[in-house]
DNA sequence: CTAGGGTTAG
């Protein structure tokens, strides 16, 4: 390295720009610092490749120092050291210093150099400045595949996917093919729409006329569309016929079985990529970990762990927040406590996954306390961190408190509650018995009462023993979600409870008539006082509407053997 | 000599 050093300072004597290229390729960046230092005449040019040099090999931050400094001895940069620093003020969200380079390139003229137009409209973009970075495009003369790329990925990474699409459509409408780049952007635009499915199949045949569909950025972006659309075996056609598989193709599947509740093939996959050699990255140690939380596997869950401690990767605030939510998943509360603990940067979301797992595990005041301190450390509380906080007024039972804190929402954070948060104080009142209130609330709230809030509703009247109540609330749930047993079986319960036999037969013939039978495959296991629903055909855990389903009919089993599920055992805590 | 892309947590 040192010969490195001093054949280079040799070749220095006259022109450094000159090999500055080779300078970077041979010896670390902290020795061209301090040759650069050395180098008895600092000229433009000398300063520009050390600019670009740092900045073409990502280190933003030293790209951006030289920068600073050359501005500083009164060097004028030139357009392509100005095009490299505005890559950089993207990469860095610096978008100050690249406001002022944007200044700065008004003065000479820059709207001919779609170089430099297109890097203004990543940095905007990049820095969630969505109007400049629309200015800057609607003001280029003409338009290419990287600018038109670059305005599209920008809406497209801000959640704004409808808009990155109606760009699309203008590129497809120019002359401008779209190129690899582009699509890898598009398909994570198509996931935000209602008809994703139709899109993503329309936009994947437009990909292979254009024949892309074997770059491996348009198959992991086009293979998480598929899986958060739940089409799990496009993903897996496209990922079985993918040359190439990189770390962030196994990724992509991975977060996808996770994301389906197929835990059994993600560690499938896991295990396949570890023997390939290939990651595992941050994004697989939370994606896999979101697995074993459904699976309620701790030993692999531990494993994991020990894997990530030993790669030095329990600092990433993804990685520790997946800890949490999986021990506290598998009913290890306080070791989840321990990795929270142990966590040194903590942000709303990780202090939301630690309340909901007191929350979830019925230790409600643990978790408010959790909330106080989170207050106490500055943090400002968002709407699904209320949610959690109330859940936990709900497990404990904290009536009065429950209500403070959502009176705290808005009085204090300006926070205007949202459905969830209103079918928490629902459940809160009812399972106190102050059915009137809860009702009063769905009534005067400023949206439609949705099925949740009616399903809770309904199993407070029936721990209560409202009937007529429970009646109505039946009813409208028989609306929203006619498929659905679970207010079948409340209201027969509910009538059961207070000797009313002929209604429970009506209802149970009204099933009948729906045609609503018994699911096969599923069973069921007590632990922890709490009722797991489990497929026996995958071992996988079954969620939302398909946990349901498989509820209803294991009640019905349970009572047809004897069992008299408790209050606890109603939908809403199941579904964990 | 300069520009653009995909995967993760409540």
């Amino acid at each position: 390295m040192l010969f490195s050093v001093i054949r280079i300072r040799g070749c220095l004597k006259r022109r450094f720009s000159s090999v500055s290229c080779h300078l970077f390729d041979e010896i670390p960046q902290r020795s061209a610092h301090s040759l650069f230092d050395s180098f008895p005449e600092r000229g433009p040019d000398s300063c520009e490749s050390i600019v670009i040099g740092f900045a073409k090999r990502g280190n933003v931050a030293e790209a951006l120092k030289f920068f600073r400094g050359m501005i500083g001895f009164g060097i004028q940069p030139t357009k392509y050291t100005l095009c490299s620093v505005l890559s950089s003020c993207s990469k860095a969200l610096d978008r100050h210093l690249g406001s002022q380079i944007h200044a700065r390139l008004i003065r000479i003229g820059y709207e001919e150099n779609l170089f430099l137009s297109s890097a203004l409209v990543d940095l905007y973009a990049k820095c969630e400045a969505l109007t400049e970075a629309r200015r800057v495009f609607d003001g280029m003369k003409e338009h290419d595949p990287v600018s038109w790329t670059s305005i599209i990925a920008g809406f497209a990474q801000n959640g704004r996917g409808k808009e990155a699409l109606i760009f699309f459509k203008g590129m497809l409408k120019s002359e401008i093919k779209p190129n690899c780049f582009t699509f890898a952007s598009i398909f994570s635009a198509c996931k935000e729409i209602e008809s994703a499915f139709e899109l993503a199949s329309l936009l994947h045949a437009l990909v292979i006329k254009l024949g892309v569909e074997l770059n491996s950025f348009v198959i992991s972006s086009l293979i998480d569309c598929y899986m958060k659309c739940g089409e799990i075996n496009r993903a897996i056609l496209l990922f079985d016929a993918a040359v190439g598989r990189d770390v962030i193709l196994y990724n992509a599947m991975i977060a996808g079985f996770s994301q389906n509740s197929q835990g059994e093939e993600a560690w499938k996959l896991f295990i396949e990529m570890r023997e390939h050699g290939i990651g595992p990255t941050y994004f697989t140690f939370s994606s896999l970990l979101n697995a074993c939380g459904s699976l309620a596997v701790l030993q692999q869950g531990k494993q994991i762990h020990s894997l990530i401690t030993k790669m030095g990767s329990d600092q990433n605030i993804f990685v520790v927040s997946s800890l949490v939510d999986m021990y506290s998943k598998c009913g290890i509360v306080n070791e989840a406590r321990l990795v929270f603990d142990h966590s040194i940067e903590k942000n709303n979301i990780l202090w939301t996954s630690m309340i909901t797992g007191y929350a979830q595990g019925g230790r409600g005041a643990d978790g408010l306390d959790l909330f106080e301190q989170l207050v106490k450390a500055g943090m400002i509380p968002d709407h699904v961190c209320f949610t959690s906080v109330l859940t936990a007024c709900v497990h404990a039972g904290f009536l009065d408190k429950g209500i403070a804190y959502f009176d705290m929402m808005e009085n204090k954070y300006n926070l205007i509650p949202e459905p969830d948060q209103y079918a928490c104080m629902i459940d809160l009142y009812g399972r106190k018995g102050h059915l009137r209130k809860a009702k009063e609330l769905m009534e005067h709230m400023p949206f439609e009462p949705n099925a949740v809030m009616w399903s809770s509703f309904l199993g407070s009247c029936r721990i209560h023993g409202e009937i007529d109540l429970g009646k109505e609330a039946a009813s409208r749930l028989f609306a929203v979600q006619w498929h659905n047993m679970v207010p079948y079986i409340t209201l027969a319960n509910l009538y059961a409870e207070v000797g009313m036999w002929n209604e429970v037969v009506e209802v149970r013939k009204m099933m009948r008539c729906k045609g609503l039978k018994k699911r096969t495959g599923c069973s069921w296991v007590e632990v922890n006082k709490r009722v797991h629903v489990f497929s026996v055909r995958d071992g996988s855990h079954p969620q939302s509407n398909e946990i349901y389903d498989a509820l209803d009919n294991l009640i019905l089993e349970m009572r047809e053997t004897g069992y008299v599920p408790k209050p606890k055992y109603v939908l809403h805590d199941v579904d964990t």
